[in-house]
DNA sequence: GAAAGTTCCGAAACCGGTTTCGGCAAGTAG
DNA sequence: CTACTTGCCGAAACCGGTTTCGGAACTTTC
């Protein structure tokens, strides 16, 4: 009767296929249904296939949420972005954001993001999210040296991945680019044109991979004999703005650079602006390498050399390292890294002036602003 | 016994706190913590308090997914972004993700995003998502004239909101941005400013936003009382490539337009393209307004003026009304529209050259490329 | 002072799944 | 022929909540 009922019902609301009415279909109790489609061995062959039949027919799909209280797995993967005003517009977002819900949603996972304002309101979030189960595990992007979040989670017993290192790792998976071997190259690759006065632009040293970058620019100018020059290491630059300003700050010494690396492209092309100003041009006069890969750099004259990370394919990595760390992986098992890749356009070539001829051409255009 | 019995054993788990954990510690069933939480008129003020106390000490935090399967509601804003090649790299999307998601987090929601990379796809993970309801509503970016998205959630009865208006509005709540006014808008400022032949690039007609900005087109050369001239009007263009090639063919033809209307800026900014080809300055002997509102325009020489619309309020207003809507609001009462904002920068000015003047020096220029 | 109405909470069903436990039937060993 | 295992499934508890229902205690009404 009771059956009848439930038949009816859901006839008359039009509603959600149930794991009762494929046993009721079936005359089997919804346990055996529910073995059966998870595969349990206490199932008979033939018991499965009718159950998988039935299933696929009456076109059931198991709510996630009904799943979830129970077996404490949701299958949804946690992103928290922090979007400061300076990254608000960053062009990764679409690919990472495509990487890891591509790689989710093949996986039957689905991805919950909640965007923050500030790190208190980062760790909130993450707080909030776990807590009222909307999330498995994190994906950490934009990873710090010393980061609240890793130290957040780790506490809380959460499970993550980093979207680059950081400085206490014990605990922690990730996946990173090898940003450092990028700007060692850069370096040598400045080095091989004949540049012996390389400049370096870095980002800000709270940022893992600022660091790293530094570093593997002091390793590249060791690697070539070139001694480590503080004088050509400017202040920190994230944007256009301030990728101009360090930049003319660089060109303005006594003995300037006559390539520069930069950790971010938008730094690199405020660097453009800085070439400009001072009549040089960007690709014989100045070198310039950068990293990161935006599509704006191609559009710049003359296009941007740079390392270009594959940020869909981190981010599709980042998932798979995410769902293996939820379903109990160690974390340092899930450690992995990746080469960015050198897209060599027009920014970089042979050095054609000394910094002497480069010094006479800035300080007689720094002379003309003046006036 | 039993109560000890769970105590003990949360204790040991050093699990998450349960509805139960409240009621034990209030002397209560869990239905009075439940009702009272849920502001219940038949629950004492002196109760409810009580219970509100004990669960804010307790550090209680309902579960999300157990209370969806009763209520049906998960608290949660689906959206499915289809990240086509040429706007994986839109810039729109890091301020619309933080708009949905703050107004979300805010009113206490969450958000579920999935990227798909065709139509079919993402026909398919918004059914995927209603289903093992992951989401309990959507938001469609870039509705389109026809749309089978819309087709698909009303059918289902799937609650969703536009981001964008449509042919078929029956059923549909929407928010949208008057791009049809900014259009007109643009024709009379060039027409104030004195031109006369104004030219202008549409987007492809299968998105609602493109058919209404040509129509707004037409009905600011109506209210100037400038014939329609369809040799003013090129081909679609929806990046830089294509804006450049359809701005010079508008360009070259007997009588050339001496002001351009965009539907996009990455089209405006191809046609800065096609002008520095021809030897053309853009604010003084070509005049371009166009409409988004992209970084990317600010930094062109001279900054593009253009319409700009913004996002992340958008994507508040969106969320918003998506909430109603799952509420049980009619969706005929919840249509908001809102006019984009005019950003005067230096790509239009007062005509300078008559449209034979720039034939001349154009065709001069195609021969010259000719040789 | 009894009947009727309120106020407020406990008991239990329910949501849609998962998992444990126990037992029936068939097969195998002694 | 009995005893013991094994394969397979049903019954029922469980997860963490929500919601319905009924009834005790207290107030009001006549």
């Amino acid at each position: 009767m009771e059956t009848r009922a439930h038949k009816v019902r859901s006839a008359l609301r039009r509603q959600r296929v149930t794991i009762n009415d494929v046993a009721s279909e079936l005359g089997m109790t919804k346990s055996t249904v529910s073995r059966a489609l998870n595969d349990y061995p206490d199932i008979s062959d033939s018991t499965r296939l009718r159950v998988r039949e039935a299933a696929r027919t009456l076109g059931y799909r198991p709510l996630a949420n009904a799943q979830a209280i129970r077996t404490g797995r949701l299958r949804a993967i946690g992103l928290v972005l922090q979007l400061n005003e300076h990254d608000r517009h960053r062009p990764f977002l679409a690919d990472f954001l495509a990487g890891i819900s591509q790689a989710a949603s093949a996986a039957g996972w689905t991805v919950t993001v909640s965007t923050a304002t500030s790190d208190e309101d980062t760790l909130r979030l993450l707080s909030n999210l776990a807590q009222e189960h909307k999330a498995d595990g994190f994906i950490l992007p934009r990873t710090l040296w010393q980061d609240p979040r890793i130290e957040f989670l780790r506490e809380t017993d959460i499970p993550f991945v980093l979207y680059g290192r950081t400085g206490k790792p014990d605990g922690c998976a990730w996946f990173d680019i090898t940003s450092e071997a990028a700007a060692e190259d850069a370096v040598k690759c400045l080095y091989d044109l004949g540049h012996r006065r390389i400049g370096f632009i870095p980002g800000e040293m709270k940022y893992t991979h600022a660091r790293l970058k530094l570093e593997g620019y002091k390793a590249g100018l060791k690697a070539c004999g070139l001694a480590y020059d503080p004088d050509l290491v400017s202040a920190a630059a994230l944007n256009r703005r301030q990728g101009a300003a360090t930049a003319e700050q660089l060109l303005s010494q006594r003995c300037p650079p006559t390539a520069l690396v930069c950790t971010v492209d938008r730094a690199a092309i405020g660097a453009y602006l800085a070439a400009d100003r001072f009549g040089l041009k960007v690709g014989s006069d100045l070198s310039i390498i950068s990293y990161d890969g935006i599509e704006e750099g191609e559009y710049q004259t003359p296009p941007l050399t740079t390392f270009s990370a594959n940020v869909a394919d981190a981010g599709e990595r980042l998932t798979h390292l995410l769902i293996k760390r939820i379903n109990g992986a160690a974390p340092e098992s899930l450690r992995e890294l990746s080469p960015a890749s050198f897209v060599a356009r027009g920014s970089h070539g042979p050095v054609r002036k000394t910094p002497a001829e480069l010094a006479d051409i800035i300080s007689i255009a720094n002379h003309q602003v003046e006036e």
